[in-house]
DNA sequence: CTGTTAGCGCCTTCAG
DNA sequence: CTGAAGGCGCTAACAG
């Protein structure tokens, strides 16, 4: 039925061996040989199969990848940098959604450890130490991508999230804002939520602006959140004359929210965030934020990974890659 | 070093047969042997090795998934279709982009047949015959996703995109326009380029208005793309009243471009689109077009997929999808 | 440069 | 209900 590399063998008149031999590429063949092999081949119409490779050799080839949800463009985008390089390293990529449900994503991670992947990219919530359990027990290498492990134990490739929250209500400040409301995440979430909060409470206190409870509330990231909390902060008494949101999907929830009172932003209220999503230049005004490198993440932690792979000797093994203050049309000095 | 079954099979006193027969969850084992068979497993860390299950049995529980990009949010949405699918049915899979480029698909599936997956979904530009003679060198079953081959001879979901079209300009005229021009993808592309076109040539000599040729321009898909467009069509000097778009992100561009130059939406121009990315609600104004139901095309291939694999008869293997207009904001009757 | 020979870890008849 | 034995298709020493 099905051509196996016997048949190639028997075809060509030669051993198994040899047909192994220049299906990888093994230069050890004499070219005369070769080229029989290659029209047995041919003739054939043979194709390696890679899941016997993999088990005799105990490669597959394959990397997972546990991502949280592949449909939001910030972790797509995240994955097309993994996917890039990883094609570069001849890797595929076993994909898997997770929710940044910790069952889900400790299950994911176990069933792709039973597929023998080489090495493994979690793109997750908080890490815990039922994670680092699961990690624990693989024999491949893991990396961390676009999150961290509190106890900074497991290789990582991620941004500064608080500084770069630090730097987005720095120039608020900078505007000469004094009311700064933060459309946050939740605190549970280390990167997104937490750190960028911790950003935010810094920058205020470096300026000596007192932490007002009533300016900060928390969203879930999605864009009719940023409008929820945005309408909120509307009818304060004495509203925020700036915002600073934890992610840019809020903050155009946020803008939307205030045009619909008939307000302007900048004008009336300047907004800023961070992570630059393709949308964030495609709205009116366009938004000023703190682009996070998506691609690179996923091809930095990729990269990573190959090294990893190769046993070869790395240096750094928790990058934080540098992020950068976009500057469009989404704030203003105070009035 | 890697326990494996054969170790289970000592511990816990019985055959590999045995043990293999628990893990594969078969009913014939006394509940007491399974018993142990399961402690012996937990005693030793035990994880059974998919790579060597996939030879013996010849089934890998993945499929391959060869898509054009996935950090392109229509792709991304029916990627979470599929995966979801995929998971209730206990497959994994392996994502492949291919950016519409027929060597890099044709590549791509065969190191997916390689990896012996179990089935393959293909999402891509237009199906050659190339591609169709690497379908056939696949003994697993193949379904298209969001595109069909010409000679409809490959199970395929889809949405009729010429309908979808039609429907749109259709709406455009019931609103009294006359004067429509056109943002198309290139006729290449049978789906999103030509079937779109098809369309909009079909409503207009429905209606009888003629068609004109300087109402037609061919942008890439982006949004800067359709702004572009859009600017070319401000400056003629009958500039038409409405313009139907082929995908909604060029239809964004088109509504900035006219927004930069001082007009209005609805009031001074109307647009409609195809597609309904996320974005279309978050633009001022938000976006009346045609929803193609991503989600649905990826679970609902998946799912026919899950059926192929199974060799179950499926009566209907070329499944057309609905679409939907939404009306939002973005069309208003002509002056 | 090429062939021989063991496995890789598991499933799957076939007996018992 | 359980065990024995033969592969699945390929790689990796080890000889020659």
């Amino acid at each position: 039925m099905t051509v196996t590399i016997y048949d190639v063998a028997r075809e060509a008149g030669v051993s198994m061996a040899t047909v192994s031999r220049v299906v990888n590429n093994n230069p050890n063949v004499k070219p005369q040989t070769r080229k029989k092999v290659f029209e047995a081949i041919e003739r054939l119409g043979y194709r390696p199969n890679a899941v016997a490779r993999g088990l005799a050799s105990k490669k597959t080839t394959t990397v997972g990848v546990v991502i949280p949800d592949i449909s939001n463009s910030i972790f797509s985008e995240v994955a097309r940098g993994i996917e890039d390089i990883a094609n570069m390293y001849h890797y595929n990529i076993i994909l898997c959604n997770a929710d940044k449900r910790k069952e889900k994503e400790i299950r994911v991670v176990n069933t792709l450890l039973e597929k023998q992947v080489d090495g493994l990219l979690f793109m997750g919530g908080t890490v815990t130490d039922e994670h680092l359990q699961a990690f624990q027990s693989a024999t491949v290498p893991i990396v961390l991508c676009g999150t961290t492990d509190e106890k900074q134990t497991m290789p990582s490739v991620d941004i500064d999230h608080e500084k770069a929250a630090y730097d987005a209500v720095k120039m608020l400040i900078d505007n000469g804002h004094r009311e700064i409301g933060m459309i946050s995440g939740t605190l549970q979430d280390l990167s997104n939520g937490y750190s960028r909060y911790a950003g935010y409470k810094k920058a205020l206190e470096q300026a000596g602006i007192p932490l007002r409870e009533e300016y900060v509330r928390i969203g879930n990231y999605r864009y009719e959140s940023g409008m929820e909390v945005m309408r909120y902060f509307l009818e304060l008494p004495n509203r925020p004359t700036a915002i600073f949101s934890a992610t840019d999907e809020m903050a155009i929830g946020a803008i939307h929210a205030i045009q619909d009172q008939g307000l302007r932003v900048p004008d009336d209220i300047s907004i800023i965030s961070v992570d630059n999503i393709r949308m964030a230049s495609m709205v009116r005004p366009q938004l000023t934020t703190v682009a996070q490198p998506m691609y690179d993440i996923g091809a930095v932690s990729m990269r990573l990974l190959t090294k990893l792979m190769n046993k070869e000797t790395v240096d750094m093994t928790r990058v934080v890659l540098p992020h950068e203050l976009i500057r469009r049309k989404s704030v203003a000095a105070k009035a």
